[in-house]
DNA sequence: CCCTAAACGAGACGGTACGTCTAGTCTTATG
DNA sequence: CATAAGACTAGACGTACCGTCTCGTTTAGGG
C-alpha cells in the first residue's frame, strides 16, 4: 500500500563513502561562495574536493542538482515562525526575514542563480519545488491559521493565495531588480496583504 | 582642396549589411522556438544564418543580448491598456493578458530562460530592465492614475507598489511552478490587490 | 595524414597555421624521445606545443598517425645506396645500416612501438606501408638490378623475395628479441641471402 | 604469469577457485575472438566472467599477460615435426604450417596484437619469449640436425640462423602487410633457405 | 566444530585521457 | 572596413578504464 519507510539496504559492493560526499558538498559550497554558480564546474569541484569526477556523477545528475544540495545544506537552519500576535506582524516578520536572507551575499547570489538554473531543467525544477519552495511555505502556513483563529480574517481564506501575495512581490524585485528590495518594501507588502486578507478578498 | 563644411559621416569601409542582421535575428528566433535558450549557441546561430561568428559578436556582446533582441522583436505587439471602468477590472485585464502570454509556448519558455540568463550577467540585467520591465510598467501606470481620478483609491497611492503586488505573484508561480498559473489565480490576485489599494494600504 | 601532393586550394576561411603544425610535430618528437609512444598522449602534446587539442585532431585522426608523421620527419634523411661492387657487399651494407639505425635509442624504441600501433589500426597500417615500408624497399631495389647486370644472379630473380629474405630476419630479432640483433648477425644474413640468390633460388 | 612448478603450500585461507580461473580465461578468449586485444578490457573480462576485477589482478599482472595465457591455452595443440626426408621439405612444411595458422582469423589477429603489446612491456616480452618463441624454435631444431645427419648441410651450420632466415620473412609479411603471406611465398622462402644452407653459408 | 584468514562478487575510490563541443579571437581572401 | 569561412587557444563536458580499496559473504584447513 505504501513505499517502504526504511529503504532496503543495498547488498553488495563497497558502500559509498560519507567522507567523499562531505568533501564534495564542502568544495561546492566554497566555490559557490567564491565565484557563483556560473563559474562553478564539476571539474573544479572534483579538484578542490580531491575527488574523481565519477564520484560526483555517481551521486548527482547535474551541476545544478549538486549546487542545490550544497545550498540546501547551508540553508537547513531555516527561519523561525514565532507568533507576533497579529497577521500583519507575522507577515512582516516573514517578509523581513526573507528579504534580509537574500540580501546576504554570497548566499543571495547563489539562490538567484539556482532559480535561473531551474528554469531550463525540468528534473531540477521538481527537486527545487520539493526541497525549497514547499518546506518554506508549509512552515509559514500557521500564520494564516492563527489569523483565522484570532478572527482577523474569514474562515475560508486561502493560505496559498496569501503566501503568493506575500512572497511574489519580494521575489519579483529580487529577480528583476527594477526597484530596491529593502525593509521598507517588505513592510509595505506585508501591510497590503494583511489589509486585503482582512477584507475577505482571499476567500 | 578644402574640408567639407559639414563633417560628413565617416564613409570608409564596407557598411554593415542589413541582410546579415536580419538573418541573425531570424535564425535566433527559430532556434529559440525549436529548442530554447539553453540549447541555442552562437555557433548554431551563425551556421543557421549563413553568417560568420564575428558578424554576430560585432553586433551583440553575448548570447543573452542576442536572444533578448530576437525575443523583443517578436514581442513588440505589446498588450492593450483599455479602460474597463474600475481598478479591479483594469488589474484583472492586465493579469489575464500577462498570464495568457506566458502560458503560450514556446514564447513562454524563452521568456523564462531569458530571466534566468539575466541573473548572472549584470550588463544584460540592465538591458532587461530597460527593454522589458520598465516599458510594461509605464504602460500600466495609467491604471492607478485612473483609479485615483475615479476616487477608488487615495491620492498618494504608490503605483510601483501596486504593480509589484500584481505582477509579483504571477511571476512567482510562473518561475517557481509550485502551483498553476491560470485565469482563476490571475483574477484572485487582481481582486486582492484592488481590495488592499482601496483600503489605502498602498499609500 | 600528410599534405596532398597537389594541395587543393581552399577558397575560404583562415588557413591552417604552419607554426602550429611545426609546434605539434616538434612536441610529439620530444615526447616520443623522452618516454616513448605508450606514454605519449594527445593532451600532453597539446600542452607541450601550446596548442588546443582541436588543432591536433583537425590534422591527424589518431595518436598513431601523429607519431608516424613526427617519426617520419626525423627519418627523412634516409640511408645511402652506394655500389660496393658485389651483391653480398650491397646486402651487407644495407643490413648493417638498418641494424645500427634501430639499435639507436630512442628512435629504435619509437619504431618498435609504431609497428605495434599499426597492428590494430588498418588505416594506420596503410599509411605505414606507404610512408615507410615501400620507400625503403624501392630505394634498395637497384641492388638486385646491379647484381643481375653483373651476372651474379639470374635475370628473373625476384627483388621482393630477396628484400624479404634480408629484412625479415632483422625485423624478427628486433621485434621478438629472442637473440641479439648485432653486426655479426646482419653479416650472416647478408651472406646467406647472397648465396641463395646466386644459386638461382630467387627465380 | 602461470602456476609455479612447485606451488608453495598456502597455509591458511580460502584457496583460489579453479572455476574462477577458468571463467576468466574463457571470457578472455571469447572477447579476443570477438573484437581483438585492443578492445579487450579487464572490466569487460570481469563482467563477462561474472568475476570481480580483483580476482583477475590477483592472478595476472596485466591485460597482456592474461591475453597471452588465454591465447596460449588455445594454441597448445602445437604443430608436428614429421620428417619429410629432405631439408627443403621440412622447411617447407614448417613454413606452410605457420603461414596457415596465422592466416586463420581471429587467432591470427590476436597473435598480431599480442606481438604488438609485447613491444612496450619488458616483463611481458620475457614471458612471450619463454612461452611462445623458444618452444617453437626448439621444436624445429631437429630439422637442422637431421639435415646434418643426412649430409645435406655442413656440420657447423647454425640452427638459430636458419630458423631466423625461415621465420623472419614470414613474420615480416605478416606484420608489415606489404605483400601477401601465402603458400607460394612460404615455399619460396623455404627453397631459398635450403639453398643457402646447402652452400654452407650458415656455418 | 569452530576459528582464522584468504578468496570471492560487487562496486566505489582517486585518477587520467579520451574525443567533442563551444567560447571568443584572429586571419585569410573577397567585396 | 565588413563580410563568410574557418582556424586559433582554452578548457569543460560526460564517458571509459585503470589499478586499488572496502564491503559482506563464502570456503577451506588447522586447532
Amino acid at each position: 500500500m505504501s513505499a517502504p519507510a526504511i529503504p532496503v539496504q543495498k547488498r553488495t559492493g563497497r558502500p559509498r563513502s560519507e567522507r567523499t560526499e562531505k568533501a564534495i558538498l564542502a568544495a561546492t559550497s566554497q566555490l559557490l561562495a567564491e565565484s557563483g554558480l556560473a563559474a562553478m564546474t564539476i571539474e573544479g569541484v572534483a579538484e578542490r574536493a580531491g575527488v574523481g569526477k565519477a564520484s560526483i556523477y555517481r551521486r548527482w545528475p547535474s551541476r545544478g542538482a549538486l549546487a542545490l544540495d550544497a545550498t540546501f545544506d547551508e540553508y537547513l537552519a531555516g527561519q523561525p515562525t514565532e507568533d507576533t500576535g497579529s497577521l500583519q506582524g507575522d507577515l512582516e516578520a516573514t517578509a523581513l526575514d526573507w528579504t534580509r536572507a537574500v540580501n546576504r551575499s554570497p548566499w543571495g547570489r547563489t539562490l538567484r542563480e539556482l532559480i535561473a538554473e531551474v528554469q531550463s531543467d525540468p528534473i531540477l525544477a521538481g527537486a527545487w519545488k520539493e526541497r525549497f519552495v514547499r518546506p518554506i511555505r508549509q512552515q509559514r502556513r500557521p500564520i494564516v491559521e492563527r489569523a483565522i483563529a484570532r478572527g482577523e480574517i474569514p474562515k475560508g481564506s486561502d493560505p496559498e493565495l496569501i503566501m503568493d501575495l506575500l512572497y511574489g512581490p519580494l521575489y519579483h524585485r529580487y529577480l528583476n531588480g527594477h526597484l530596491p528590495l529593502d525593509d521598507s518594501f517588505a513592510r509595505s507588502v506585508a501591510r497590503m496583504v494583511a489589509a486585503a486578507a482582512s477584507d475577505g478578498a482571499a476567500v
